[in-house]
DNA sequence: ACAAAAGTGTTAGGCCTACACCCATGA
DNA sequence: TCATGGGTGTAGGCCTAACACTTTTGT
């Protein structure tokens, strides 16, 4: 971190901030993780203490590489979790010159996709927090103007880009994958069609473990063909709905 | 624009610029507005001077509402191009930490479509020039990548939004609507199926001018219907290539 | 026993693609 | 007169969307 002092140039230059909106799938419910604010460590004053927010936290501008890379450090240290800036995918600016009652404060908002399963337990329960997509409470700051430009961001992305592999557990079901992509997307598509459409991308394959299917109500399990799905990700696809 | 002075702050902030990346379109090729480098006003050294860079220049913390408008606000300056803050699409921050060898600078770059025929004559053509797309010099900074990735994004927007009401002129014909499409997704298209795909939105509308049409030599002359064009903007599309 | 969850295949319609000829102008 | 540019329609294939029944398990 910055060492406190005094930092003098010739124009004003507005602080920076870098927010994360990250996104959880539980195999039934689109979550986002928040954290409750405390002190502030760094601004000479405090704002919205113990109102909800997003983790995220200024850039240091002697020593953070990027906007990316802060990003994922103060994720790190607000809420415990471990997300490299290139996983952090970038949504926008937001630099409404009131939009921090302290200072000019110039936020760059990204977004990043978790298997939560795998990090809830990573998860500091002491200050962050895992809240269903649709029981988001008020937050401070702009942060809800934030978070639904960083999911309407998810939702075009979702077209271009397979998704599922950052947000799933490595054995998922079908029903699980349709219920994601219609947590999304905000829509109900026929099973039937469904299915079709994925099998033919070919980054399915069916995982037998042990277990028999014993009836239907047992769904069958999959898991990402990792090469071709890296493959499918890197030349780009068109996804339609 | 700011006073020059001390201003004092606790932590290290970085500065703010908005860049813009000014595409024009004269019914033939595609077109960027550079600048040519001067002394540099705002900063306490120079950099680059001469050399050919995008517009734009530094957020006033103190003055400007936001960075959409300190890039509109600049582009004037600049170039003499009037371009309401709303008109200008944000594409991303670039914000590695050497970027600008006089001091830690941010950028948050945009995108504008202008129509070239109408806007040329307003270019401050002392300090601004159109190049083709093809025909880029070399540029100051990081801006050649900053350019690479507005036009990739233009790229995709041109599948969500009807993007020709902004670029071409008021009358334009069908040929120059292919080429608009083939310049941008740098592909070819079927005359035929081009025409019937565009036709079938029902924002075009033939235009006749009273000059008969002396064989198929002359093109059909089209306006858009703003009315239909304006609200499939606001639903969005879906277009297919 | 009944409701809920999951598997499976077919058909019709629409959209995309590919493709060829004619006419008028300008060189 | 020949090359260029521009207008026009159709047929086939693929993809999409709509749709019903059976099985099993859990209550």
């Amino acid at each position: 971190m910055a060492k406190k002092g005094q930092y003098v140039y010739e124009y004003p230059h507005p602080a920076v901030t870098a927010d994360c909106v990250v996104f959880g799938y539980d195999g039934k419910e689109l979550k986002v993780l928040l954290i409750k604010r405390g002190k502030e460590k760094e601004a000479s004053t405090t704002a919205y203490v113990g109102e909800w927010a997003l983790p995220g936290g200024f850039l240091d501008a002697d020593s953070d590489a990027n906007v990316a890379f802060a990003a994922s450090r103060e994720l790190k240290e607000e809420t415990g979790l471990t997300i490299p800036a290139g996983d952090l995918h970038e949504v926008a600016s937001f630099s409404e010159i009131n939009r921090d009652p302290r200072e000019r404060v110039i936020t760059i908002a990204h977004y990043a996709l978790v298997k939560l399963s795998e990090v809830k337990a990573a998860t500091d329960a002491e200050r962050a927090e895992w809240f269903s997509w649709d029981a988001i409470p008020a937050l401070a700051f702009d942060h809800d103007k934030i978070l639904r430009v960083a999911f309407s961001r998810l939702k075009q992305d979702i077209h271009f880009q397979p998704v599922g592999f950052e947000l799933l557990p490595e054995i998922f079901t079908m029903p699980q994958l349709q219920n994601l992509y219609e947590s999304i997307l905000e829509v109900k598509f026929d099973r039937r069609n469904f299915a079709n459409k994925m099998k033919h991308f070919g980054i399915l394959e069916e995982v037998d473990d042990g277990t028999p299917r014993r009836g239907t109500r047992t769904p069958i399990k999959y898991r990402f063909h990792k090469e071709n799905y890296d493959r499918l990700k890197r030349k780009g696809f068109q996804l339609e709905f």
